[in-house]
DNA sequence: ACGTATTTGTTCGTATGTATC
DNA sequence: GGATACATACGAACAAATACG
């Protein structure tokens, strides 16, 4: 083969041999979390950015759209391109590697929330202010307030979870958390409208609620996973019988 | 406001507002995830697939760049694009926002790390069938006779957790462990070239696998947290000390 | 309430460098 | 070397949605 590769002395490295729209993509990633572009802030115009680096639109748009679909930023026709909370692009690679388990049965998706639930509720245990404390039981007593109308005591029911995951202090283990909360939420609704059952979910919250308040992390990792498994026992029954 | 929806008497829903991209994004990325395009495997020029999708080449290209970026793909000049290992898929991206991120936020991943192979590891001591306890095992030998070279030693730890993942059967979660694993893959590796601590790691896996194959889920479940918690020190410890 | 400017979404044509046969 | 197939890159153009005066 031999490739002729040069004839000089020296023998100049293979070259990295990598497109613009990587670097690009690499460059724009660095502006956002450097912080160069914050949260919320809007970054310059597509042409203004391609213009004022000499490139082609299209291929800043290649960049820019990767970092779209990674949830960094949010494009919005006739307004602009914006930067999105970092939260969002920490979970987001997790939702693919839910949704990309092919054979995703319910019954894995109910037990992978009992782990983060059960986990998320002893970090609360341990962590939780005094401010989410409060948070935590306003969901509680607006779940009681609310126990007739199916969908108000549903929206309760995750206030009331998305609150403890505040409190455990850990965003990637809550947002996970709140996704799976969000796959299982047609089921979790059905589950408002069985004769009973949101009562029973609501003893459920009485008992985790006094746990995390009382600093009891084993207790409340107890009462978090018999309530996840409770559950996830009815929609199971429920479903089978369709 | 009002804003003057629609006189009509239905409500037609809000329109999906999703851009072409994205679609074509999701499907190119069910065929990969699904199988219809194995690894290695050469997929349909961008030419032939904006032709038989009929849409503009341009917005193809913003979805592929966006997997290639992602690590799904590898385009090469004047050969095709192919679809890449499984293995790294989702990390790739994520190591340019995590290398930017603070302390926290890498203590957060360790931590969700920790909950999701505590887990793992005790189901796997419940489920493990005879074969992937001998995968296991397998894993652990190879990692014992390669403890000298970091970069092979590195792959068999890997492989163990990857083996001990299979064995619980649920792919959500072992997904989503995989994930976070390969997040802190730089690190990781890092950490088998410090002396002593591939061989202390080896010790932790040989005490899981002992505790899995007695089906003792409780001891396999603390070995675990113990063998995670030791090495999320050893990173932290490792990155504050730059 | 209306028009105009701005910005993203999408397509097409074309030129170029590279790899395979 | 030549022919062919392919990815890379630019530029121009129009459509659609939004913001602003």
């Amino acid at each position: 083969m031999a490739k002729s590769i040069q004839k000089s002395g020296v023998l100049l490295q293979p070259m990295s041999r990598t497109t613009l729209s990587e670097t690009l993509f690499e460059k724009l990633v660095g502006h956002v979390v450097k912080g160069d572009w914050k949260e919320g802030e809007r970054i310059p115009s597509e042409r203004e950015i391609s213009a004022q680096l000499g490139i082609g639109r299209a291929s800043l748009r290649e960049a820019l759209k990767a970092l779209e679909l990674l949830g960094m930023v949010e494009s919005r026709v006739g307004d602009g391109t914006f930067v999105c909370p970092r939260s969002d692009f920490l979970s987001r690679p997790l939702l693919w590697a839910i949704m990309g388990a092919d054979q995703s049965e319910l019954s894995h998706l109910i037990e992978a929330r009992l782990v983060l639930e059960e986990s998320i509720a002893a970090l609360a245990a341990e962590r939780a202010t005094g401010g989410e404390l409060k948070k935590i039981k306003a969901a509680l007593e607006e779940m009681r307030a609310q126990i007739e109308d199916p969908t108000r005591s549903f929206d309760s029911d995750m206030r009331f979870h998305i609150a403890i995951g505040e409190a455990a202090h850990n965003p990637i283990l809550s947002n996970a958390d709140q996704l799976m909360r969000n796959l299982m939420k047609q089921w979790i609704l059905l589950k408002h409208n069985i004769a009973g059952a949101a009562a029973r979910s609501l003893e459920h919250h009485v008992r985790i609620y006094d746990a995390i308040l009382h600093r009891d992390v084993d207790r409340a990792r107890e009462e978090m996973r018999n309530h996840i498994a409770t559950t996830g026992r009815v929609v199971i029954e429920f479903v089978s019988h369709r």
